[in-house]
Order: C-alpha cells, then sequence, then structure tokens
DNA sequence: GAAATAGTGTCTGTAAGACACTATCGG
DNA sequence: CCGATAGTGTCTTACAGACACTATTTC
C-alpha cells in the first residue's frame, strides 16, 4: 500500500479511558471523575482525553491523569479498545481502556479539591460510554494478578509485615484470605529481612500488642 | 467536550493486523502473506487492513483474511494495541493485533493459489512493522487457552476421540502430554457419548488397531 | 496470667507425575 | 498367541484448607 493510499479513508479518533483503581478503607475503588459539559455533562464516568498526534497510548493515559485528575507518575497497562460505533454519540471514536493502581495517598489531594471521587468497586452501577465494561475488566484483570504475587502494582509500603500485605490483598480481592495458606505461598516470592523485626505498634489504634513480626521487602 | 472539538485534532490511522494461526502436520503455524508494493512489498508479513468509516475492529479482521487471504467465517479476538509511532515507516498508525485459531483444511485453497503460506511459529524470525511481536503474542493466549480446556478454539472435528485431543494440545503446545493425567483433567469438561464407540480407523496409515476409544463431544 | 498477634507443625483431601496393570480390538 | 491402543488403579509428591499448638509481645 502506498503512502497516499493513508490518507484515502476517513479515520477515527482514538480516545483513551483509565480506570484508576486503589485501596481505600479496606475496599477497592476505582477513581471517577465528573463530566463537564456536552450532554453526559454532571455525570460520573472515567477520566478519558483523545490521543494527540505521534503521543503513545501510555503518554495520553498519564496525561489525562495529570489534566483531569491532578494525579501523576504511574504506569497504566493496556486493557481493550471498545470499538462500538453506536458507543459515543459524539461521533466514530475509539476507546482504548487502561487500568492503573496507585496507593490512596497519591489521590488525597485531588480529592479533597473535588478532582475525583472514589466509589467501591462492587456499587458501580451504569456509567456513560460502557465505562463500567471498562471497569469490570479492570477489576478483574488486577484481582488476578493479586492471586499469585505479592503486590505486583506496589501498593504497600517497603518494609512491610506478612499482615500488612495479606490485608492488602483481600482488599483488593474482597475477600478473607487464610493467614498460614497466604504467608506460605507469599514467602518464597519475597526477600525477608532477617536481621529487622519490629513491634507492630503501625496497627489500629494506636495500640502495640504482639509479638513482632519479620518484615519483608519486593524482590 | 463539545461535538466540534472531535475535529480539531489529526487523527491516526487505524490497522488491524491478525496473527491467523493453525495446526498442520502436528505443528502450530501461522498464516502469512506477501506484501505487494511498497517499500515492503516481497516480505512475509501477516494480513492486515485499515478500518474503514463506522466498521468493527471484529470485522475488519474478517475483511482482511477475506480479502487477503482468500478465507473467512472465524472469530478473532483483540490481542494489544501497538502504537509506536516509529513501528510504521508509512505514517502516524495505530495497530490493533488479532488472533484467530482456525482448521488448516479451511486454508488449503488459499495455500494453493498462493494467498498465504504457513510457517511453524517456533521458527518466525524478524517480520516488518514488528509482526513477529503480535505472534509472539498470539501463540502465548493461544497456548493459555489450550493448557486448561479442551480444544476452546473448536479445530477438531466432533466426535472425537480422547488421543485424537491429546495430539491436538500437544500440537498446539509443542510439547508431549501425559495420557492419563490429559483424560482425567479433560474428561470431566467433556460430554461423553456412552452410547458410541469406533475403531481407531483413523489412524495412521489406515490401519485400525487397538481397543475401540468413546467418542466425546464438546460441552 | 490474660489478650493479642506471629510463626509453625501437622492432618486431610485433592490433584499431578509416574508407572503399571487390565481391557479390547486386528491379525 | 502378539502387537497395539484404551482405560484405570495406585503409589508418591506437592500443596491448599483447616486446625491447633507454640512464641513473643503489651497490659
Amino acid at each position: 500500500m502506498a503512502v497516499s493510499d493513508l490518507h484515502k479513508y476517513p479515520r477515527p479518533s482514538v480516545a483513551v479511558d483509565v480506570a484508576l483503581l486503589t485501596v481505600d478503607e479496606g475496599r477497592l475503588k476505582v477513581a471517577l471523575i465528573r463530566r463537564e459539559g456536552g450532554d453526559k455533562g454532571g455525570e460520573l464516568s472515567l477520566p478519558g482525553t483523545f490521543l494527540h498526534e505521534g503521543e503513545r497510548l501510555a503518554d495520553a493515559a498519564l496525561r489525562c491523569l495529570s489534566d483531569k485528575a491532578g494525579v501523576r507518575g504511574f504506569h497504566p497497562r493496556q486493557l481493550h479498545v471498545f470499538d462500538d460505533p453506536k458507543r459515543d454519540d459524539r461521533g466514530w471514536v475509539l476507546s482504548v481502556a487502561h487500568v492503573d493502581v496507585v496507593r490512596v495517598e497519591d489521590l488525597r489531594k485531588a480529592i479533597e479539591n473535588g478532582s475525583l471521587q472514589l466509589i467501591d468497586v462492587e456499587l458501580i452501577g451504569n456509567l456513560p460510554y460502557a465505562h463500567e465494561e471498562i471497569v469490570q475488566k479492570a477489576v478483574d484483570a488486577v484481582r488476578r494478578n493479586y492471586l499469585e504475587t505479592p503486590d505486583p502494582w506496589g501498593l504497600i509500603e517497603q518494609p512491610f509485615i506478612m499482615s500488612q500485605l495479606r490485608d492488602l490483598h483481600e482488599s483488593v480481592l474482597g475477600r478473607q484470605l487464610q493467614r498460614d495458606t497466604f504467608r506460605r505461598q507469599m514467602e518464597p516470592m519475597l526477600q525477608g529481612t532477617e536481621e529487622t523485626a519490629v513491634p507492630p505498634s503501625v496497627r489500629v489504634g494506636g495500640e502495640a500488642r504482639g509479638r513482632p513480626a519479620r518484615l519483608y521487602r519486593r524482590n
């Protein structure tokens, strides 16, 4: 095909939508923004943007997080392309869905100034532009990640103790895990800080009770 | 965002490339076509095409298989979007990679008239437009499919006996499987035709030797 | 000592790997 | 009977689930 053929056909607009997930109050949540203008104005949706000329998809995802949610510095991953011509009433738009997972602390400012709000992923109803499908795919993918690997998205502060890691995995998966089985599964994939151990002063209520735990780092 | 904003920015061309896999001579192979014209003329590559206005990605994948490879009637699945701006020297082109898996009989005509040729996936070298990455992702995805599920892409003729199914899985995975373990894993996911059983006349050399085997169907 | 959490031993059930035995065909 | 393939029994190993015991801390 000659170069000129590239321009014979109309081309679609390409959008990037990002399901930005985090763990807050022990639950997996997704960050939604309130849309401005247009006929979807005021509705909650995922942050998204149109791809600029020559821009990488991952860069567009980072840009829309920065511009629309005021957060930055993460690692979006592609999920799927949504291509239903009737999906977007503004015209012919392909949406490349992405997922990213970040610490809730990195979202605090944006939540406080109203740029975004967190919604429990189990309580997501219908969203504009079929965004609820993107959330579902994102949640499935991230939960699969957390089934076999210790904190693959780096949500936890290092070093950490096993119960902190287990709390995190339980929050992401939305169900309880067995204490002993979880340890035996994860320990070979962690670097044990043999030297150190601290009282679990990090625990709830400021109380520090119980035997001190071994500290670990990711490999 | 207003409708008019959609047209303010330049838009990329969107291509669809398909890794069409099949099993031939006991090996997993990918169908390649020989490119016509352009500076990549004569090189082998995956069949691909540009997305037409209002067209679904899956339909574009089917269209390019029909137009360029002369085969039709399958079920392409999305793999990944390749967005490196330097990937395609013809301009700004996003490629949505797809995978499909079909019976080699459905490709016979196209092979005979030279529309496409089959290459063992283990022998793929560099291809234009980074197509070897697409092949790798396609092979990984299909092999994952065949690890746990009996013939998920429907390559086998029904009804079939267990050794035919195992031969197929061994061809796709590119390694031997255990006879007894394979049966115990797959049998619960199949519908056993209790009534029927035929001599394995389907076997090599026209010879029909050994105990007749139970016939199965997919659920 | 009581309460709380960390770490580990161990029993049971399940499933894969490996091997071998029996079953049923053609010749 | 032999050769060949189908189907299954069983031993071993590994590991998840489940339970309980020991260990180390605060109060």
